[in-house]
DNA sequence: TAAAAAACCTAATGGTATTAGGTAACCGTC
DNA sequence: GACGGTTACCTAATACCATTAGGTTTTTTA
């Protein structure tokens, strides 16, 4: 037992200290020697524990990306109405990001761009966290909330599109800002795009 | 004469093949060797036109995002109405990206994550080509073509977020398929996000 | 045509990811 | 409670790669 928390308790110390150095100082400026450092063991010690710089790099997020998952449907249940439920969908997830935002950091300014991020465990939680939206824009337009000829992936680009904008921006702009602000303006816009447009005069 | 063209032929020479080779492997798993061996050239000749790996990587898509810059007043001279504008900045685009995937593929994989992207000759030009966007809006805004109330730099956001949204998507998949394809459709949602809504019943 | 400059080279240097090979503590078993 | 094995860790290579030192060849210029 003493084993089995002893051995997770370093692993965890090893991803939190990778955490955040690379969110700190970006990918390629921490070393492997910086991370072991501030984990408290040797550079060997660590290849125990990870394939390496890159291993690491793509084990990070695994946690955060699969409790966003694990957390969502709870989120939205018991919402009614499509608009609704994006309002707290693009609401819940901001706020998850600002609540964690190295992981955030590490998904979209390094992971992203890595070559092997599309074979990732944390690649097919987004796209299943963002399959959700497809549900509510069908919904949406099932209930005649949306326009009858909405295409939910077309309308899914524009959310998603507008969301990590929103978020990549912040993080690049190192975060001095909150992701909240003029929210409610911008995903009022949003909106107009994909309701049923207002009284056709016909 | 013969010494200025053949300077700037070599420091083109070495642009194209570290293109080339940044595009097809990505920036961390191309080296140096490789790009002065494609170029034909040792890796410390390399040295004497570059500042090195990184800034070889912030000047490659130099010239191409200038281009942009200085093609797009063309480009929009002469389009009436801020909607006919829109479309024709995202078709102008999205061709542009089409026709140099390789520098778009560096300026969205491995330019935005570096950290000296914000102080790069792209970042003020893409910046500028932006901008273009907020005078479009405020246009709309005041010939009444588009909501009154519209925030530019809200529009400009969900505008720019779909489109590189759509953009990473196409580069990320290997540019398999047309940017093209259902754009129309794509861009009569967003478009609704912007206009004054149909009449209003009161 | 000879001095100066430009363009380029080979051979270090220094840093960093990864691996080899070993040691010391711990754990279950007799 | 000693011992064989396993675990967790270490020091010291190794190998690769960006960058630099210091020189040679080619071109330009006076």
């Amino acid at each position: 037992m003493a084993n089995k928390t002893q051995k997770t308790d370093t692993k965890k110390r090893i991803i939190d200290s990778a955490r955040e150095l690379f969110a700190e100082k970006g990918y390629q400026q921490t070393t492997v020697m910086d991370i072991s450092k501030k984990a408290g063991l040797s550079e060997a010690a660590l290849y125990e524990y990870f394939q390496g710089k890159e291993g690491l790099l793509l084990t990070i997020p695994d946690l955060w990306v699969s409790q966003l998952l694990n957390d969502l449907n709870g989120q939205l249940f018991g919402i009614k109405g499509a608009s609704n439920k994006l309002r707290k969908f693009l609401w819940w997830y901001l706020h998850k990001v600002e609540e964690s935002p190295l992981d955030a950091k590490i998904v979209y300014l390094f992971l992203k761009t890595n070559a092997k991020f599309m074979k990732t465990e944390v690649y097919s939680n987004v796209k299943a966290l963002y399959g959700h939206l497809i549900d509510i824009f069908e919904e949406g337009r099932r209930e005649g909330e949306m326009k009858p000829d909405l295409n939910p992936y077309f309308a899914r680009d524009i959310f998603i599109g507008t969301m990590e904008h929103l978020v990549t921006r912040w993080l690049l702009k190192e975060m001095s800002y909150s992701l909240f602000e003029n929210l409610e303006e911008v995903f009022g816009l949003i909106l107009d795009a994909f309701k049923v447009t207002g009284e056709k005069s016909s």
